[in-house]
DNA sequence: GCGCCAATTTAAAACGTTGTAAATTTGCGA
DNA sequence: TCGCAAATTTACAACGTTTTAAATTGGCGC
């Protein structure tokens, strides 16, 4: 009995276009070599002379020849594949695909493909990480979010395995990462709210683990233990809350007899929900409390009232990353392969 | 010629960590099958008898067998990729994450992943098409912002290539999409606008080069003449347009004599703008004006002033592209190829 | 013209999988 | 016990590339 055929296999492999790819032996075949020889000879292979060299590039550019890259994959065991692990959080608002723009952008030119992978395990990324090591899945790997001492990274610097982190760790053994500098942008942000003459700020929090929660912290308090104010840092909500979670908490803070004046938020999203929240109670920008916040996109300096906003380029950030990773696969040691980027302020501080 | 035999002895299978990732072989030698058998009996190929089929099976989840990618896609010229072409405007707030989100899902459980192409060249993405077609990058295609006589849509249609696109075009051949009904989402808005008193409606439509913007049109020159009342459709601004430029164009609208009473924005953008805009002005919305919103973030509704919003799913839009891709791609004929979404109002229509 | 080393080119064997065709075993009736 | 088909397993050849080792060519001094 024959296998339930499926129906039409869309096979497209087999009919049309799919078929009659150039091949190193359609080059072999045509400049009258072996395919040894055109191999090494696109190769740029240093025992090749250059007369055949040059011809075999002609021609494999005449016929528009690619190399295939499962054969070279099987036969080398590199994949020339970029693994980006997916946020579960990526789908809000604050991390667009400026990321993903940045990473694709850096690869253009090189063989190298971006592999999208989400979390296949709720909760447990590590997983994924090791997914990846074990099956040989990409030569290179970029993820987000990272906490102090990170298990990913663990794993990662354990097994040798090339990765860059969007943000740092903790960990004794120094490892490749872009991160933005968020100790100068909430020290920045607090000490413009208390310049303003706000007395109670407040600072909203991404979720503690994560090690760039703690960067905001040290910033923000630095700035608030300088001028001596009085702060406030809610435990209840962080900036991954679903808005209106975050808008409802300011709601009722903000009718509180020691309401928080000045906020420094960590994103677009609680900065507008802040807003929305004071406004219920008939408060104003600019008048009853400031807000400085971090964007990641365009907007916040096109809403209505104004944000002082302080920004990071994440497309920048990506394509760093991209660069860094690139480098770190060959090995070049010459790069550098930790960098901090600095708040980006529209305003010099006063 | 007898084959060297090594007695099947559980010692020679190398369970534990690193180097030697499991391959068939392992697996027949550790069962003492031929390879040929192993890959038979993991591809539950009917004339393997069970007791063997079951063992191997057993064998590989215990060794944690992954076929390798490469030598698969070698030999069979099928990727186990889906190309996701990377939109040049996808980096706006627009297009989060969460259409990507939405494919990935869809993918998980199954072989394929997810590729991200960039428009390798400026401007002309049919050659991104056409590179994965001739190259055989991959297995399908998805990709948005689709234009009536979309050039891609032409080339892949005519080479049988698998693809889903966001978005409608006009070719007499059906092929699959997944869209939302933005004629539904512009007429309603419209009404929405026209019911609230409102006497100038204005519609900020995307490119015109775009099919969605047709249905746009459509949908709100439906509502308009229903009405009987005057409309105005910019011709200087899109909703592709820098936040700024938009915001600009409103304002010098805002002052006219005939100035606009009524918005329907095709985006969360173009809302925040019109905002600040009418704002710069004094004109404040639900008094002087109205907006009604597509929303692609869970954004608007939580920001103030209160904006009427209309939402539209990416993420479970994503889902159903891969699924329908993947049905597509397995030649499937009875999945329905072609979906449209209809708007998710907050409210019924009066 | 010969020998020999260097410069080129080459054949053959892999990488891990699947398809084809052939070989082996099994079951069962005569 | 044999024969023969059905059931099951197998060997071998690919897919397109790179690597290893070997073969061919060329140059040059004699």
């Amino acid at each position: 009995m024959s296998r339930i055929e499926k129906p039409a296999d869309s096979d497209f492999a087999r009919t049309a276009s799919g078929a009659g790819k150039p091949t190193l032996k359609t080059i072999a075949e045509m400049t009258g070599l072996a395919v040894t020889t055109v191999s090494r000879a696109l190769g740029n292979a240093p025992q090749i002379s250059e007369a055949t060299r040059r011809r075999v590039h002609e021609v494999a550019a005449e016929i528009g020849y690619l190399p295939d890259r499962a054969a070279q994959r099987l036969k080398t065991g590199r994949t020339n594949v970029i693994s980006v692990l997916l946020d579960p959080h990526g789908e809000l608002l604050e991390y667009g695909t400026s990321l993903m723009h940045g990473i694709a952008q850096s690869l253009v030119g090189t063989p190298y493909h971006l592999v999208v992978t989400p979390n296949f395990i709720e909760g447990s990324n590590v997983d994924s990480v090791q997914h990846i090591i074990r099956n040989g899945m990409a030569d290179g790997m970029i993820f987000s979010r990272t906490e102090p001492f990170d298990p990913r990274v663990r794993l990662l610097l354990e097994k040798g395995f090339p990765f860059v982190t969007h943000g740092r760790t903790e960990f004794s053994t120094p490892h490749p990462y872009v991160d933005y500098d968020n100790f100068a942008f909430a020290y920045e942000a607090t000490k413009r709210l208390i310049i303003r003459g706000r007395r109670r700020p407040m600072l909203i929090l991404p979720p503690r683990r994560m090690t760039f929660s703690q960067h905001l912290l040290h910033g923000f308090m630095t700035a608030v233990r300088e001028a001596g104010v009085p702060y406030e840092i809610p435990e209840e909500i962080n900036l991954d809350c679903p808005v209106d979670q975050i808008r409802d908490y300011m709601s009722r803070r903000a009718v509180a007899a020691d309401r928080p004046d000045g906020f420094a938020c960590g994103g677009e999203v609680s900065a507008l929900a802040t807003i929305t929240a004071m406004a219920e109670h008939g408060l104003t920008l600019g008048v009853e409390y400031d807000i400085v916040a971090k964007q990641t996109s365009r907007l916040l300096p096109n809403i209505q009232p104004r944000v002082e906003s302080i920004y990071e380029d994440l497309t920048e950030t990506g394509r760093l990353m991209g660069r860094i990773l690139l480098a770190r696969i060959n090995g070049d040691e010459t790069t550098d392969l930790q960098m901090l980027l600095q708040p980006q302020f529209s305003f010099p501080t006063p």
